[in-house]
DNA sequence: GCCGGCTTTGTAATCGATTACATCGCACTC
DNA sequence: GAGTGCGATGTAATCGATTACAAAGCCGGC
């Protein structure tokens, strides 16, 4: 019984006699045999791993996205390797996990990496094993799973113009990120749309933290000339913004409409509960993962490069009310 | 210049003369050069990945962890896989990761698989490559860390014994995993201390899910006879539990106390602010990793088995006070 | 000049699975 | 019975890094 036979009847069966294959099946189960993944990756210059690249993992938004890449990929066969945090110097980062042949392919939730850089990433069947997720490279070329942010802050802010606010604030994030800048981008569109003043005091800037968040409900809390609504751009920043200004007596709906992004699981059971823009997490982490593996392995994309954009949903919960009259 | 130089340049450059280690070094540099990490592996027989294994990665609790110890192992140049939800037979999870040489060692957070199977493990250097996290398998020889679960369970209920508690519920988790069991044990001790009644019916059976805490609490609404006080075995419950109570028109801390368990990053920022016990998770994380590898490396641990306990603390808040006169 | 000891580098075997190619055996046909 | 074709299996090369061992070069001492 050669070696060959073995490897034969463990990835094509039907090569094999049925005598040799029951055989060996049997034999497989008697020693508890198990496939060495370092040698079959060495020859087939597959790992059957790929990594995902998150900013901060120990944020809830991420970790359940991870969740559903974990469960799409598993049983395909496919492990799933966490970068954290990404360094100063995302070059080194590559090497360490991509090019050291570490792993197949890259879910990569932070686009602040160069683009330059990443064209040059050896192809696979033809097309670049990588697929962006929630943020965006603005090169067409990138495969890319994201909601549509821009036309979901302006379905937020369309809410709260809806319930009669004029005076209306925004706690953004960070600008680097791509996904913020649009987040800030559909919040001025809808502002001008509806006829409304963007006014610079109103505007905080959080990094994407309840802390964050915590501090510009305290500065909000502190001045004379208050918004009636604020716009924040993600829901941990909404809960600190809302956990603060409710420490200075302020109500949330009654004295200030708080909507949030994202819908966290916390959003719904928050006090009050939050109004908030849903982000399909599940999809963005099944799809993004499923359109990975197929060009891994060759399965044909529903469109070259994979561009899909998945839309938000308002749900609109006890945050948000009508302004004080 | 051959591969063997090469090589020696990259692991032992003390043993190759300077003038070829430079020339090594810039030629490295110049093709951009990478060690393959599947043939390195082959060859080493360790793949310098380690597994960690959770119930539920969507869990902000777990993924905080995880993100201590991808913290910890990426500057050692050790990788992490995610192996979420093991099903229902742990046996064929252990093979596809573990035995198939992808993965050195494991970092197990949920301790309901067979003690049988996991002490056959190939050793290393002696020492099982693989460290119990936040869960207990009650033979001595597993490598483990975790927290005081039922000391501080104790310190809980007497906290609320303090504030004058006499009538006290609790909201407890599956009782499979042992941590839950130890908190279930404490709650259990504590109250016998105190001289008090643990009644069936103000015991709540959830899941550790936010879910299970808000159905606990709409229970605890619709009793004629209520606790003053509850201990919720994780914050989550105990949020959920507020969250619904809330929705009766009952007032946390004013009609009844809550205190919960773990100290989530939502904790500090609910309304009211959540009375818990901390864990120490970035330490559970870090020290954890720590551990699995130096058995990995050979270095010597603390104690053989490595069995550390770390203490929880108590964080007064607001949502718990006085019972009503 | 020769030898031992030392450093430096090259040679070749090794890890385990895959797969092109060769071989073997059997059945079937003419 | 020789030849043809096909399916089943074995043989050996391959992937790339590591490392025991060999070899070569160098130095100094007697």
């Amino acid at each position: 019984m050669s070696a060959a036979t073995v490897s034969r009847v463990l990835s094509s069966p039907e090569r094999v006699s049925e005598a040799t294959r029951e055989r060996v099946t049997e034999a497989v189960r008697a020693t508890g045999y198990t496939i060495n993944q370092a040698a079959r990756s060495l020859r087939m210059r597959a790992t059957r791993t790929i990594v995902i690249a998150v900013p901060n993992m120990g944020n809830p938004y991420y970790s359940t996205i991870l969740d559903a890449v974990v469960t799409e990929a598993a049983p395909r066969g496919y492990g799933v390797l966490v970068a954290n945090r990404l360094g100063d110097d995302p070059t080194e980062w590559l090497r360490d996990y991509f090019f050291s042949n570490r792993a197949d392919g890259l879910l990569l939730f932070d686009a602040s990496l160069d683009e330059e850089e990443l064209s040059h990433l050896p192809l696979v069947h033809g097309r670049l094993p990588l697929v962006v997720v929630c943020d965006e490279l603005l090169a067409p070329r990138f495969n890319m799973v994201t909601t549509d942010n821009a036309a979901a802050s302006r379905r937020a802010v369309r809410h709260l113009v809806d319930l009669g606010h004029r005076r209306i604030g925004n706690v953004r994030g960070r600008q680097v990120k791509n996904l913020t800048n649009e987040r800030w981008l559909g919040f001025h569109e809808e502002m001008h749309a509806a006829g409304l003043e963007v006014r610079e005091d109103w505007i905080f800037q959080g990094d994407h933290s309840i802390d964050s968040g915590y501090e510009a409900g305290r500065r909000f809390a502190r001045m004379r000339d208050r918004p009636t609504a604020v716009f924040a751009a993600n829901d941990e920043m909404a809960i600190g913004f809302i956990s603060a200004v409710q420490g200075y007596g302020i109500s949330c709906p009654r004295d200030v409409s708080v909507i949030g992004f994202d819908d966290i699981t916390m959003a719904k059971h928050y006090t009050p509960p939050l109004t908030t823009m849903r982000q399909p997490r599940d999809q963005l982490g099944r799809r993004s993962t499923e359109a990975l593996l197929n060009i891994l392995e060759g399965v044909p994309l529903e469109s070259e490069p994979f561009r899909l954009v998945l839309t938000c949903e308002l749900v609109v919960r006890a945050s948000t009310a009508p302004p004080p009259a």
